[in-house]
DNA sequence: GCTAATCATTGGCGAAACACAAACGATTTA
DNA sequence: TAAATCGTTTGTGTTTCGCCAATGATTAGC
């Protein structure tokens, strides 16, 4: 209504969004379970997509989950066939990972299962363009995550 | 740019709402953890605080927990005095619970120490109006969540 | 060439989330 | 008074997950 003065939102969305992924989170352990992928495999999955390939340093990174832990969670990946890793051709240390064909195709399938579910969670109380709206929020909170660089 | 005509949204928030809710939650542990408090019990603190006090059962149903866990839960915030448990003057059988006042004020500490972490997280990537919107489409989607009234 | 640093991997430890079964205690009903 | 009901409690077990240490392979520095 009036003008706001602050500089500083007055609302904080931490609790909300806990509460909120959670909900949708269980559901989708549901769902994905009989295409053998739980959410994290998810999360892997749609950034290596969209990254086209990375090192298994950098998906830590971006995932923020400790190398050991990305460790295990593309040998689930890989031993589904659903990505591959290859030696970097610059540093033989360094895996290169990337999506496989049958990698996509299962998570296209896992996005179709898991409409359903955002559908019966969101589907009820925010309309399209709200949706789509939220999408691009969150698109744009982490897709503008500060990569920081290793510049040593 | 052009009118959608499509009447399903196109794109899905699970995958981001999980990565970034993660993301958030794991900093605010670390915050939280000198007010001997989880991500966890700040969800359940906000509901109480907003709902004004409820049965454990109606808790249990709103944070989709299961009772066994809602009651550890409430026991470690009663045994620091953040929640207090009445019996119900309808059904002596059931007990209310209810924010104490320590409950309001850590409740308020720990919102402000979770700001820095959301401000850290969100602040380089949205601006005050997007938080806000951001903030008042998750509030939409978890407070318009159906509540099945148990009518038998 | 030799040593140190880097990357992926493995195994183990501990904490936490969570579901489930069973018991308990108070209260209501027959 | 006995039985049934309801919420709560206790306890157990599984799974997830982050962290630490050690290993092997590779690269980089001296």
């Amino acid at each position: 209504m009036e003008l706001p003065v602050v500089n500083q939102p007055v609302h904080r969305s931490g609790v909300l969004l806990d509460h909120l992924s959670r909900r949708i989170r269980t559901r989708s352990e549901s769902v994905l379970a009989p295409l053998g992928l739980r959410p994290r495999h998810l999360v892997a999955l749609t950034v290596l997509r969209e990254s086209g390939g990375t090192t298994q340093q950098a998906l830590s990174a971006t995932l923020e989950i400790d190398g050991t832990n990305v460790v295990s969670l593309l040998n689930d990946l890989e031993k589904d066939g659903l990505v591959e890793r290859r030696r970097s051709p610059e540093d033989r240390r360094r895996h290169i990972v990337e999506l496989t064909q049958a990698g996509v195709e299962r998570l296209a399938k896992a996005e179709f299962a898991l409409a359903a579910v955002e559908d019966e969670v969101l589907g009820s109380v925010l309309d399209e363009a709200q949706r789509e709206l939220l999408y691009s929020l969150l698109k744009q909170a982490t897709v503008g995550q500060k990569v920081v660089c290793t510049n040593d």
